[in-house]
RNA sequence: GGGCCCAUAGCUUAGCCUGGUUGGAGCGCCCGGCUGAUAACCGGGAGGUCAGGAGUCCAAAUCUCCUUGGGCCCA
């Protein structure tokens, strides 16, 4: 059942309600139910790290990935979608510090590890479920209620494993090396856990003095003061050349130090040297081994002690670059490069820097205890007290940070656990290869680069909330790694199930198999980065259980941002290498960030975060989610904009205004897709129907194809595209006219029918992206699956796609296009229609193709008439000028050849061309002939006035603008009518209140006016309209309208209620409870005890009508026993006869066997067999039943409409299913289920019969069994027009004054059928006195309303309706005809219509017949 | 300093792979229209050194190189 959407789209109620209904129906888990049996696919989410809240580039992250896994599943594929979590770490730990207030290790220590850890772990739950909600209300379904957390016990168990596999494989060592440290948190950092930032540093050039050469010093240049104590050796290119330098100061002062040749300028542009002068040029290689005094020689004890073959002197290095002075001052303790010069140089490194980054005892006195960087002041003092300075200066560059607290990172000495990541580099490689990256170079350029320059991977650090590393290690050396739980079963202080992390594990002791003494595990903790590399396993529940792995690993898909090349991308590349020798997924999507609206990234220091939370409660999830989507492909970084956003709102509210549109007419109509059925309907479609199917087809294709590739951006965008242009701009609009139409109408339905079916393609497509919308919408639409994301992923029939059709309807928009542009060019507004527009095209097919769709150019542009110009041709309309050519005359008729231009302009220049055609134009001039030959003239065309003409992409269109006082009548008339709505809304009315309007304008505009007055009261639901000089009313407004004044008053007869009340009385229609209204009755009470005359006293209450009054009443008196259902009257309980009306009541009780029944229902006006099946089915199955029901009970049933209801009921009523009719051939009865005369085999006619899907031809009556009425407009459907006729002139000889328009030549009609006087109007192009061109209706309609004008009683005969058809457009002449409809009831006069069936398309012969009163 | 990506109207963007009519849209702005989807909607207009420079070519937003600016990743 199709129900009706709330007229306000509001995001965020909808979007809680409909979240609210996934909760109750559990529509999650039947869909995954649903997909269970499907082809598994493994998607892994990455694990955002617990930080309590997300940020926009998280809700972008979940945003994707729930848009594939849904469009996913609506593959039918069984996603496995276990959300994770990346719960340890240091942020953690620092919020912990923080919130317990203390600031360093030891501190944790002493408040104890075990609270501390126990406090981590809360923060890190605490911030799970936060988010977890916060992922919820983005609408994103994943398995919530079962995430894997880094934190459980078995994912430990996983990472563990991993080390042991690695340490089986000899790629997990332990070994001093120089490493990034933050002094703040105390640990060892990766390369991944630095951030860098410009920051103010020394930048000093120092003198070494050589040991042997005196007053000659090596100059060095460092940025990092504090790591001289720790100088070791200066290293310098061996290739490079080398200079001994005398500077020399303006006070005569000078040095002598060896640097780079090529820098001795720069270098002594630094300070206040005045003079330079090259002493000696050095090769590099030749100052190898020259030993020099190292600037803290004394100070530090160390410096003193340390011996080696290269200690304190030049040893080389091709790293050295040629900048600064080109000798680089060597720490093997302070830097990595350092260090690994220290491995081939002998040296050792020398690290007096503690683990807090001060300086230690080792550092000498004087440092000790002095943080390192606060030390740079005072080791720059003491250079210069040495007069070692060279020069000091400071400068900017970019430093590296922790991550997690900011601090400056150094560089530190220390013994760190590696995994050997160098030495699987290769396997890297060639998996990176092999996994489908997108976009590409994400794998090809970014991944690959990353990889190939990756060195050792630390993965201990010195903290506490992190996986501890399982090694434990006894005094004798021995080491023992722990792949699993089991392993360490009897170990000493191990309990089942116990906590493994710190400090609790800390207590299990293990016995050494060697020596037999007990091993302690070492206190590291794992990088955290480990942890997510093991997830595609870990959260398998493997190594504790192997089924799961082998079902579902590796990964179909991932998807996380570009920062994780380094990270999670990386960190479970190097895991799946080391354990199953290859890469754990298989397609990665490489998403951007979503930065601020300038174009920064987000962060809390730049004050720039924009809350998800915020968005969605102003714009709603699935506007946030349909930008994103959207607006970038996903692998590029998204500035955010709210207008981004109220955008996607806006779009998603066109479409809920469609949604609102089409319920609004379907849930009226009953509209049920089961019972109409695509393929039924099919050969009804209009062409714009069809037009739009395939638009639909095309769509399906699109989308799937850009989801395939992950260009969800161009997915999105051609949804959007379509439902804005295609549905909402384009197809509502063309529909409009036909939701107007009468239930049941088969064109109604085709429209229905295809609108349906586009907007369930449409949501389906639309559901990934926008879950909560698209749920609602089919909510409404159908809802029979539970969810629309149960639904199947539409598949493209391409056989629908119709590229000509498209290509037409392409063209027509331009030419409406054209039309829009050109009204406004001269202000010419789209209520007023243009008198026609013709179209030339350059090819024949698409004129053709053209003219299929005429209706649709005819409504979009309002224009009257649509002629179509072939290739070949010139429009007929344009005006021929004939040109002479002044030379070529005068050669032969020099005296009078300008008296010959003068004579040949002024005659037509058709029949010149004609004539010259032909060979020559004859021409009198002063008594003689004159020949004008062909090269004596030439033509050309013109446009006629108020013509425009305009070329486009298929040709050129004129468009003829002139306005005909018929033009300027419906103008004025719709400028009137939009008046006056504009006001029944501004007065607040109801619209279904009637009113009365009183009219003061021009004379020519109140002539307009009554034209059309039937038309404005019908738009406006005035009663009357009344043209005054004073208008009043309870609204008067003054309009100027084109330079006219109106001014309007309007008044509410405030009859809606009591309308409402009458409308109850069983049968009766609008009309006579509005005239009831109108007479002054209110209730139903009020119309007790008046007698049927009276009561049919009251405006459109008929003799029936006042019947059906009399009888409701009774019914309602008696309510409380049976009551007779022929008239109403009330019965004894159990009596088979009324003993009021004498009928037998018994027969109507039970249900009768539909054959049975059918018959009796053939006979109600309206009726057909269909419908009357369908009463039946639908449990009207006895003719009780049927008389017993009111109106509304049989509108329920579908496929009955209002009027077929009220015909039901009051032929019900009049007892036509108790009294024989009379048969109007032999007079003899004929019960009430027979459809032919027993007596005589006369066939029963009923009234306004629908045509039958027989379709047989009824014989129509005699002319003197047949009385037409006033007012009525009948359309006579017969091959010839000879019982029109008939009926015609039987009207004329009883008083009647005819009015006769024929395609027929006058004469004879007039002598077939003694016609006499009676006018004839001849259709025809012959052009001759009363004739009329079959095109020009507006003449048509000119003549016909002067005739109804003269008379009161008149008749019009309008023989070759088809006639006019095949020459107009079909809406054109349904409009010329309603409005002659119109004409014909106000004048009380009769249209009689002759029409040969066979002409027109059976849709067309619908729509004429709704039209008429009485089709025969 | 290096790798990858990006730069088109005030803002967000299509077009670039595969060179070829006048570089399309949306938002905003200005001007109109519509009023039975209506606290909506539709049309038109103004607005562009296609970041800058050089090259290839008959022809460059598009291909190549350089420069500048931005993002990510590294040193």
């Amino acid at each position: 059942m199709i129900k009706q959407v709330q007229p306000t789209y509001a995001p965020a109620e909808l979007e809680k309600k409909i979240r609210d209904f996934w909760e109750r129906t559990n529509a999650y888990k039947k869909t995954k139910e649903l997909r269970s049996t499907g082809a598994d696919f493994y998607f892994v989410d990455g694990p955002p790290y617990t930080t309590g809240a997300i940020h926009l580039g998280t809700a972008w992250n979940k945003t994707l990935k729930d848009t594939i896994i849904r469009f996913k599943r609506m593959q039918r594929f069984n996603v496995r979608d276990q959300p994770g979590y990346d719960m340890h770490g240091l942020p953690i730990e620092v919020k912990v510090e923080r919130s317990i207030g203390v600031k360093s290790k030891k501190e944790i220590e002493e408040y104890g590890i075990d609270r501390f850890i126990s406090t981590c772990k809360e923060f890190a739950v605490d911030f799970q479920k936060k988010m977890t909600e916060q992922f919820k209300e983005l609408g994103v379904w994943m398995d919530w209620e079962n995430p894997y957390m880094t934190i459980s016990q078995d994912y430990i168990e996983a990472a563990w494993w991993t080390l042991r596999r690695a340490y089986d494989q000899g790629l997990l060592l332990t070994t001093d090396r120089v490493l990034s440290w933050c002094p703040r948190c105390e640990t060892a950092l990766a390369e991944a856990e630095i951030e860098y930032w410009d920051e103010k540093d020394p930048s000093i050039y120092v003198k070494f003095p050589l040991r042997d050469e005196d007053d000659v010093s090596l100059l060095i240049w460092t940025t990092t003061p504090w790591t001289l104590p720790a100088n070791l050796a200066v290293a310098v290119h061996p290739d490079f050349t080398y200079a001994k330098v005398r500077f020399v100061r303006s006070t005569g002062e000078s040095e002598m130090v060896i640097v780079l040749e090529e820098l001795a300028e720069e270098v002594g542009s630094l300070g206040d040297w005045e003079e330079l002068e090259i002493m000696e040029v050095i090769e590099g290689d030749d100052l190898v081994g020259l030993e020099y005094v190292p600037p803290f020689f004394d100070d530090v004890p160390y410096q003193k002690s340390v011996t080696g073959k290269w200690v304190h002197r030049v040893i080389p290095s091709k790293t050295v670059t040629s900048e600064n002075t080109g000798m680089v001052h060597i720490a093997p303790g302070h830097g990595p490069e350092d260090f690994e010069l220290g491995l081939e140089f002998g040296l050792d490194p020398f690290c007096p820097v503690d683990e807090m980054g001060k300086f230690s005892k080792d550092a000498g006195e004087a440092l000790a205890g002095t943080p390192v960087k606060k030390a740079n002041p005072v080791i720059v003092e003491k250079l210069v007290e040495k007069g070692l300075m060279f020069y000091s200066g400071a400068l900017d560059h970019r430093y590296g940070h922790c991550w997690r607290c900011d601090s400056p990172i150094i560089f530190r000495t220390t013994g760190q656990w590696f995994l050997r990541v160098t030495q699987i580099k290769d396997t890297m490689l060639e998996e990176i290869d092999r996994v489908r990256w997108t976009p590409d170079w994400a794998g090809s350029s970014r991944q690959y680069d990353w990889t190939v320059n990756a060195r050792d991977w630390c993965i201990s650090r010195q903290r506490y909330w992190g996986i501890p590393l399982p090694v434990w290690r006894c005094k004798c050396g021995e080491i023992k790694v722990i792949g699993s739980i089991a392993e360490l079963k009897g170990a000493e202080g191990f309990r089942e199930g116990m906590e493994l992390h710190r400090p609790w594990i800390d207590a299990v002791l293990l016995k050494c198999d060697k020596c037999g003494s007990t091993m302690k595990r070492i206190p590291d903790v794992l990088d955290v980065w480990f942890d997510s590399g093991v997830s595609t396993w870990a959260q398998l529940g493997f190594p504790g259980t192997r089924k799961e792995l082998d079902r579902w690993w590796p990964a179909k898909w991932i998807t996380e941002a570009h920062d994780q090349t380094r990270g999670w991308f990386y960190s479970q590349l190097a895991a799946g290498c080391i354990c199953f020798q290859r890469a754990p997924y298989e397609s990665v999507l490489m998403h951007g960030w979503v930065l601020d609206p300038t174009g920064q990234p987000m962060s809390k220091s730049r004050g720039n975060v924009i809350e998800p939370e915020e968005i969605i409660k102003d714009y709603g999830a699935d506007a946030l989610r349909f930008y994103m989507m959207r607006n970038n492909a996903p692998w590029e970084d998204i500035a955010f904009q709210y207008d981004g956003v109220k955008n996607a709102r806006k779009t998603l509210n066109v479409l809920w205004n469609i949604c609102n549109f089409a319920t609004t007419y379907m849930v009226m109509d009953r509209f049920d897709p089961a019972t109409v059925s695509a393929d039924s309907i099919r050969p009804r479609l209009r062409p714009e129907d069809r037009w739009l199917v395939s638009r639909t087809e095309r769509l399906k294709n699109e989308v799937t194809r850009h989801f395939d590739t992950f260009e969800l951006h161009k997915a999105i965008r051609a949804l959007e595209e379509f439902m804005l242009e295609d549905l909402s701009r384009w197809y509502v609009r063309l529909i409009r006219d036909r939701m107007w139409k009468e239930e049941g109408d088969v064109d109604k339905l085709a429209a229905y029918r295809t609108l349906y079916d586009a907007l369930m393609s449409l949501d389906r497509l639309l559901a990934p992206f926008c879950p909560h919308l698209t749920e609602e919408i089919y909510q409404n639409l159908d809802g029979s699956r539970g969810s629309v994301h149960m639904l199947d992923w539409p598949t493209p029939d391409l056989t629908k796609a119709d590229d000509r059709l498209e290509g037409t309807m392409k063209t027509v928009q331009e030419i409406v296009e054209i039309v829009t542009r050109e009204r406004q060019a001269r202000g010419v507004k789209l209520r007023w229609p243009l008198r026609k527009l013709a179209v030339k095209t350059s090819s024949k097919e698409g004129l053709e193709a053209l003219r299929t769709l005429d209706n649709v150019l005819a409504s979009q542009g309002n224009l009257k008439a649509v002629e179509y110009v072939g290739p070949e041709e010139e429009w007929r309309d344009l005006i021929l000028n004939v040109i002479p050519n002044p030379h070529a005359i005068g050669k032969v008729y020099r005296q009078w050849s300008s008296k010959i231009a003068i004579l040949l302009k002024s005659r037509p220049a058709l029949q010149i061309k004609e004539s010259v055609a032909k060979g020559e134009y004859q021409l009198g001039i002063e008594g003689q002939m004159i020949k004008i030959e062909p090269n004596m003239v030439s033509f050309t065309t013109s446009l006629p006035p108020d013509v425009v003409n305009v070329k486009f992409s298929e040709g050129e269109v004129y468009i003829d603008f002139k306005v005909t006082p018929d033009i300027e009548a419906e103008g004025f008339t719709r400028e009137l009518v939009r008046r006056i709505q504009q006001m029944r809304k501004d007065a607040k009315l109801d619209v279904e209140e009637f009113i009365v309007a009183r009219v003061k304008a021009s004379t020519k505009l109140v002539e307009f006016f009554k034209m059309w007055k039937d038309y404005i009261s019908k738009e406006t639901r005035s009663r009357e309209i009344i043209f005054t000089d004073e208008p009043t009313g309870e609204l008067v407004v003054e309009w100027e309208v084109e330079g006219e004044t109106v001014e309007i008053g309007i008044s509410s007869l405030h009859t809606k209620e009591a309308v409402n009340e009458f409308l109850k009385i069983t049968g009766l229609g609008k009309e006579a409870a509005l005239g009831l209204a109108e007479a002054g009755y209110k209730t139903i009470e009020n119309l007790r005890g008046l007698s049927e005359e009276a009561l049919s006293q009251a405006k459109g209450v008929s003799k029936a009508d006042a019947r059906k009054i009399a009888h409701f009443l009774t019914k309602k008196e008696t309510a409380e026993g049976p009551t007779c259902p022929n008239c109403g009257s009330s019965v004894k309980p159990g009596s088979e006869i009324c003993p009021s009306c004498g009928k037998s009541l018994m027969p109507k009780e039970g249900a009768m066997p539909k054959e049975k029944l059918i018959p009796y229902l053939l006979r109600i006006p309206r009726m057909n067999k269909v419908k009357a099946e369908m009463l039946y089915d639908a449990g009207f199955d006895s003719i009780g039943k049927i008389t017993a029901a009111s109106r509304e009970d049989i509108r329920a049933v579908k496929g009955i409409g209002l009027k077929t209801a009220d015909k039901i009921v009051s032929y019900a009523a009049e007892g036509g299913f108790e009294v024989e009719k009379e048969c109007p051939k032999c007079h003899s009865g004929i019960p009430p289920d027979a459809l032919k005369c027993p007596s005589c085999g006369e066939e029963v006619s009923v009234e306004a019969h629908e045509v039958e899907e027989e379709g047989e031809e009824a014989e129509l009556p005699s002319a003197e069994e047949f009385q037409l009425e006033q007012s009525f407009t009948y359309l006579v459907k017969e091959e010839k027009s000879e019982h029109s006729y008939a009926y015609f002139v039987q009207a004329i000889s009883q008083g009647l004054k005819g009015f006769c328009v024929t395609r027929n030549y006058p004469l004879k009609i007039k002598a077939k059928h003694s016609l006499g006087e009676t006018p004839i109007l001849w259709l025809s192009n012959v052009g001759k006195e009363n004739s009329l061109r079959p095109k020009d209706l507006e003449k048509l309609s000119v003549s016909l309303e002067q005739f109804l004008g003269s008379t009161e009683n008149g008749i019009i005969l309008l023989d070759g309706l088809e006639y006019l058809i095949t020459n107009n457009n079909f809406l054109t002449v349904l409009r010329f005809v309603q409005s002659l409809r119109d004409q014909v009831a106000i004048k009380q006069s009769i249209l009689l219509m002759a029409l040969n069936p066979s002409t027109l398309e059976q849709h067309e012969l619908n729509l004429l017949e709704k039209e008429v009163d009485v089709t025969i």
